[in-house]
DNA sequence: TGACTAATTGAACACTTGAGCATATACTCA
DNA sequence: TGAGTATATGCTCAAGTGTTCAATTAGTCA
């Protein structure tokens, strides 16, 4: 049952039906690349990475990061849109915080890869 | 201390301090930002979930991905730049593997985000 | 050694993306 | 309600990115 898409003989077909077995669907694995682009940007990492530690209306994260407003709100933007972050107003303010703790963890373990490759 | 970024008059210095200090350094937070990037490629984040469950060779790969062997291999650089694949040759074929856990870590916390995500 | 082949690489092109600017919302509070 | 202000959003452009095609490399093994 030849795939007739490489078409070099070395493929191991019961590797491959074995891996293709195992891997999550495909579009479940699109959506986890989102989250992953989402998060592969300096200036969203560092606001994600500012948020941590406690939520900041949008002139504290300009003022953390030492950018525009403007820059920035396009970015949270992003990230409201992939649920990274969540919003809540007080006042004149909108506050900026962390969606969920698994966006904490992948910060984690993303830092200790990091920090480990020297 | 104004820092004469944000213009406006809603920053709260103390919160920018704290988030501030407690804020991975600049520098580390590139190159997190470079990892996250790199496993943002829908190919890429495939690759590497066809290689959690074993070594391939790339061939393998790319009739698992039903994609050429020459886009997959431009990705595989991708990823072994980033050391989140390592290669070991075994007569005519090179295989290729996850580099270390924190990378099977971060697919797993990033899938049941997607997924708790609906 | 030399033919063969798995894998890599370079250039080109279409497509995507982040930041700046100007403008528009949306909410508050007097 | 209306003025004031914090935040959001179109639009645009320069810079970056993924895939294809063609050519090349690097290793095997007869």
């Amino acid at each position: 049952m030849n795939e007739d898409i490489c078409e070099t003989s070395c493929v191991h077909e019961s590797e491959v039906a074995r891996a293709r077995e195992k891997m999550a669907k495909e579009d479940i694995l699109c959506e986890l690349s989102d989250l992953f682009k989402t998060l592969g940007d300096s200036t969203r990492v560092r606001i994600v990475s500012a948020l941590i530690s406690g939520e900041l209306c949008v002139c504290d994260i300009a003022a953390v990061l030492e950018m525009s407003v403007s820059a920035v709100s396009h970015q949270l933007r992003v990230l409201r849109q992939a649920k990274i972050v969540r919003t809540r107003r007080d006042g004149k303010q909108i506050y900026y915080s962390i969606e969920d703790h698994h966006v904490g963890i992948l910060l984690t373990v993303g830092l200790e890869h990091v920090r480990e490759g020297k």
